[in-house]
DNA sequence: AGGGTTTGATTAAGCGTTTAATCACCTTAC
DNA sequence: GTAAGGTGATTAAACGCTTAATCAAACCCT
């Protein structure tokens, strides 16, 4: 006498209708064979019926779960959101969901986490691996976001292409003697941007690339980086490979009187959340991520397709890996190299 | 001829074991009557096979997914990764696998995203809500991760008591002087972190208030806080209620030339990822992430029991709100104030 | 007009679990 | 010796959907 229909199934709206209920899942598949008017006039009762179909019943049914895994080494890093984000679009605009794992750094968890992906019966799997680390082969459809140095499928951001980017910037700005700022020199990505930065430079062009990680085990922590002499001795842009030490070198700078972008420039990457509102806002190299995900969902959901129908483990698809460009972001961190001044003390404010 | 044994089923397991089905599943699950002995087999045989339950068929019988939803609203909010992270793992702990929605900032797709994650069978729901925005009643259980001040279970950070620790310390350096930076006047929770500051503040201490985005809204973007100005004046201490605009607070201060924390301590709050890296690494109010998580999945496990058993709508568990104690972080940006210079131009570097 | 094809619908089986109901058997008690 | 109770297992139905197989009726063609 109470709840009317809590939530209607399929044979609850086939019996409301007085057909059956392979009609009425034909119907709103649009698989079988059904007349268009009845097609219409079952639509329309299951959608103001509010009828919700049972995405487990259907995965019990199809084998599919219509869920993807995003497997994420480390959760924490600040690309994340970015990251999550423009994989659960994509995923939802094909009717995908997105389970989430997160392997805390920990190498070992990685598998751990991908297991739990797999049991909780996702379809195919987003990797972002952890630093050097390899995806095994699970039985599923795996793409990985990397750097393209991958045996996988992978899609990554064209990393080198947008230090090559970012260089050709800074040289039409005037600049001719760069110091490059690295994190860990184990980084494929890293490596990669500062690769396109140098081979983006002519031969009167100079360029010293500094590791925080070589500089801060020999001095500690957060110890100073020795920037504010290097730019006395002549350097006129500090172009780093992640806003991170972008930020670090900003505020270095600053603090040695070294006016930013008068008489330095200083460039970042991946456009960090804080990078426009910090003073000056950094320039920066952006990553693509919708178009990152867009194509690691496509191919994946490829390949999903493909697994469906190729029996023999011969034919499948073979590992694809895409580039995407960067988007070069300018702000007020960079500008026109300083005059030439040798040594001398210029007009800049210095301490 | 290939192929052994695929992925076994309950089935398969029974009739490898010479038993019904049942019984292997009252072995597995430890409901039914089964002899020890059997139970023992049975797990044995399980795992060497590589048993894995199907975890739609268990959802579809059941009536539970063994899901759980994570809504973020403002996915661009930089604790997004420390959340995600967090909840993934408490949920993990329980057994649930975490499906994520995100509603892009946008208060319409928000309920969008909730009704993606309910079609997809999640059994309760973990929302992060977009600041001023209510989450209407659905039909499962729901816990709120906000500030304390919503009707529904909710569980959040003590951001109120977080301000007063932050003010106490800063109190017990001997700072009197206070600059307290907010961003947003409508934020309830940078609301409380301000109240919580100087409703800890004695009679002979003075604060002022100031919100980014009035000034902003009359100067421009990015433009100049005023802080130099207001050190010149006395103040000794900047008090934000993020660390994001602590960060700015900072480096408007070196560019200034007033020396953190020597000649002025600077304070934020969330402890996000750069805070330990930048140059005087960041004093700030820590939340502790994972307690909320664990909190917040286990009244919601705890809600989703209730359901099963409770059939009258009336005899739901009362709703509850649970604030989690934060955590000071001191780091190299506070200090001791300074001695008192009334306004003659004292021993620190200016200009 | 009657055999063949097309069209529009139905029937029924099955996906892998859980679980209430049932059953056979063995104890125990009177 | 037999009824009552306990124990350890089995049977069978159900969860909600998809899909191949089937079927009835309408259509086409010569």
């Amino acid at each position: 006498m109470s709840n009317p229909r809590p939530r209607p199934n399929l044979s609850d709206l086939a019996a409301a209708l007085g057909v059956s209920a392979a009609t009425v899942s034909n119907a709103l598949s649009g698989k079988g064979r059904v007349s268009p008017e009845l097609i219409e006039k079952i639509r329309k009762t299951a959608a103001e019926s509010g009828y919700i179909p049972s995405l487990p019943a259907k995965a019990l049914r199809t084998g599919r779960s219509g869920v993807l895994g995003l497997v994420l080494a480390d959760i924490a890093h600040p690309l994340f959101p970015q990251i999550a984000q423009a994989v659960e679009f994509a995923a939802a605009n094909c009717g995908y969901g997105v389970l989430i794992a997160d392997s805390r750094g920990d190498i070992a968890t990685q598998t751990g986490a991908i297991n739990r992906l797999l049991e909780r019966g996702a379809d195919g799997l987003v990797v972002v691996p952890r630093r050097g680390t390899r995806v095994g082969d699970i039985g599923r459809p795996v793409v990985v976001i990397d750097s393209p140095s991958t045996p996988r499928n992978t899609v990554a951001a064209d990393h080198w292409n947008g230090g090559q980017q970012i260089g050709q910037y800074l040289l039409s700005q005037g600049h001719r003697h760069f110091v490059i700022i690295g994190g860990s020199a184990t980084s494929n990505v890293q490596n990669d941007r500062v690769g396109g930065i140098r081979s983006s430079l002519p031969a009167d062009a100079t360029s010293e690339v500094i590791w925080i990680e070589d500089i801060e085990s020999k001095n500690g922590k957060g110890c100073d980086l020795g920037l504010v002499a290097k730019a006395r001795e002549g350097a006129t842009v500090f172009c780093a490979v992640s806003d991170l030490h972008a930020l670090r070198a900003l505020m270095e700078l600053q603090r040695g009187g070294i006016d930013v972008p008068k008489a330095a420039s200083v460039t970042g990457f991946d456009d960090l959340i804080w990078s426009p509102v910090v003073t000056p806002s950094l320039t920066t190299m952006r990553m693509d991520m919708a178009t990152i995900a867009d194509i690691a969902v496509a191919r994946l959901l490829e390949a999903i397709e493909a697994e469906g129908g190729a029996k023999s483990p011969s034919e499948k698809p073979e590992p694809h890996i895409s580039s995407v460009p960067m988007q070069l972001v300018i702000r007020q961190s960079s500008g026109p190299a300083p005059v030439r001044r040798l040594s001398t003390s210029g007009g800049v404010a210095v301490l």
